[in-house]
This record gives structure tokens, C-alpha cells and sequence, in this order.
DNA sequence: TAAATAATAAGAACTATTATCATTAATAAT
DNA sequence: ATTATTAATGATAATAGTTCTTATTATTTA
């Protein structure tokens, strides 16, 4: 993958926020840093970028959103506001239970807590 | 919400299987049986049914999948084969954990177990 | 500096889904 | 039973999110 300006400020926009922004966000910012730059690039960098593991790509219902933090972790999901919240929760007993109860190798966990914050509720 | 043929033999489809299926695996099932039978038809009934609650609606990336069973529970993602295993997991301490340390009324939790099923590990 | 090729802009194409609207079918009123 | 009311439908246009195509540009290599 060689250099490339546009990756670059793709990839310091997502590092730059922990509200998990989504490819059209990443779009207008990068615009006002590069006016000229297409959608095309957004979406063609922000999919070589997750590739590559630097940025963390998930779905949040059917839109993608991406993230800075690419260590495990699970989300709060705010029922009013549509928040996500970052959160470190362990979940080795439950992996091994799965391993166990279902002969199911697991390599990833996505656990997503929804309610309301604290602003909400 | 007034009787209709094509939304009993909709629901009975989804009731049909443990395969969590799409919007157009049941459009194409429901062709079999009333060939005349449009897409938009099955994507108001589908939203009908899990807004009423008689079936459940969840995104698979970003498609939606739809399921009999409404009670909550977990599903086991085979990242070779795709299919979703259904699991129910108790995780009440985890929503309580959440609840004390964020301060965030957990009403329903998430969770997707990715990694290989039985088949292909 | 020139050649090789990855990255880009613009926009077409695609997938999943929702909206529109004239027609049809289910129910209620007569 | 017939008619009136309106929810449900088929056909299809529209939309959102994303990927693909292609000619051009920028980065790296020789």
C-alpha cells in the first residue's frame, strides 16, 4: 500500500473521534480539508484501512461506522440519542461456555447493550 | 390490522424455518405459492409482523433477517458458512454490571458469537 | 527523468429497502 | 346480499448506502 494524502486524512479523521463515524461523515469532513475529494475514496480507503486492521469496521443496523479502537471491546447503544458508547467487558467465561455447550469455535464477540444513557434516562 | 392472505402465508413462512431469512428468500418462497406476489408486499408485512411483534426483525451486517422467535437470545455466527445458530445465554449479571458502572438502562442486549460452527472447525 | 502502476474523481451501477398511487380485496354498514 | 369504506396490493419509481468502471493523476522505482 503505498502513501496516499487522501488515506492519510481518512484514516486521522476516524482516529479523531469516539462517536464512531460513518462513511458519508468521513466524507464532509475530509471535505473541508480537500475540497476535491470524491465518496469513492472515502469508501475505497476506509475499506483498505480496515483491511489492513488500522481502523475497526462494524454495523450499526445496516450502516457502517467506523473505529479508531481496534481492540476488542462492545458498545452501549442508546435507544433516544443512537449513541455509541465504548465498553470493555469480559467475556472469557462466556466464550468458554460457547467453546464447550456448542462445539462452536469462537473467535469474536460482539455484544451491543441497548438502552437509554444517562442523558436519556 | 385487518386479515390478509399474503401477510398469513408471510408469517408462516418465517415460522417456516430456523434459517433467519432474508426479505427475498421469502419473497422468492412466496412466489411458490402465490406466484403474483410482489416484493414491496413482503417487505410491508415483514415490517408489520415485527412491529406488531409476532416475529422478530435483526440486521446481519447490513441485511435484515427476520425470526420466529421473539423471546431474546443470542446467535452463533459461522464466519465460513454464514449461518446463525440461535443460543440463549443468561446475562443478567452482565446487564446489571453495565447498569451500576455506566449508569445505562440496559433494555435488551446483543450478542453475536462469530467464529466456526461444528461443520468447519 | 522516464516508466510502471497505485490512487483518484466522476459518475454509473448495484443492493436493500421504502414510498407512491391506482386498483383490488376484506370488512362494516345498510 | 349489496354497497360503502378503507386496508392491502402490484407495479414501479425513488432513496440510501456502497461498490465498480474508466480515464486521468500522483507516487514510487529504475
Amino acid at each position: 500500500m503505498r502513501f496516499s494524502q487522501k488515506r492519510e486524512i481518512i484514516k486521522n479523521l476516524v482516529r479523531s473521534t469516539d462517536t464512531h463515524p460513518t462513511a458519508d461523515w468521513v466524507f464532509r469532513e475530509a471535505k473541508q480539508i480537500v475540497p476535491n475529494i470524491s465518496l469513492g475514496t472515502v469508501y475505497r480507503n476506509l475499506k483498505q484501512l480496515s483491511g489492513e486492521g488500522l481502523i475497526r469496521k462494524f454495523y450499526d443496523n445496516n450502516v457502517a461506522r467506523y473505529d479508531w479502537n481496534i481492540k476488542p471491546h462492545s458498545h452501549l447503544k442508546c435507544s433516544s440519542c443512537g449513541d455509541l458508547i465504548d465498553v470493555k467487558v469480559s467475556n472469557k467465561n462466556f466464550k468458554k461456555t460457547i467453546q464447550k455447550r456448542f462445539d462452536f469455535n469462537v473467535s469474536d464477540v460482539e455484544i451491543t447493550f441497548i438502552g437509554k444513557c444517562s442523558k436519556h434516562n
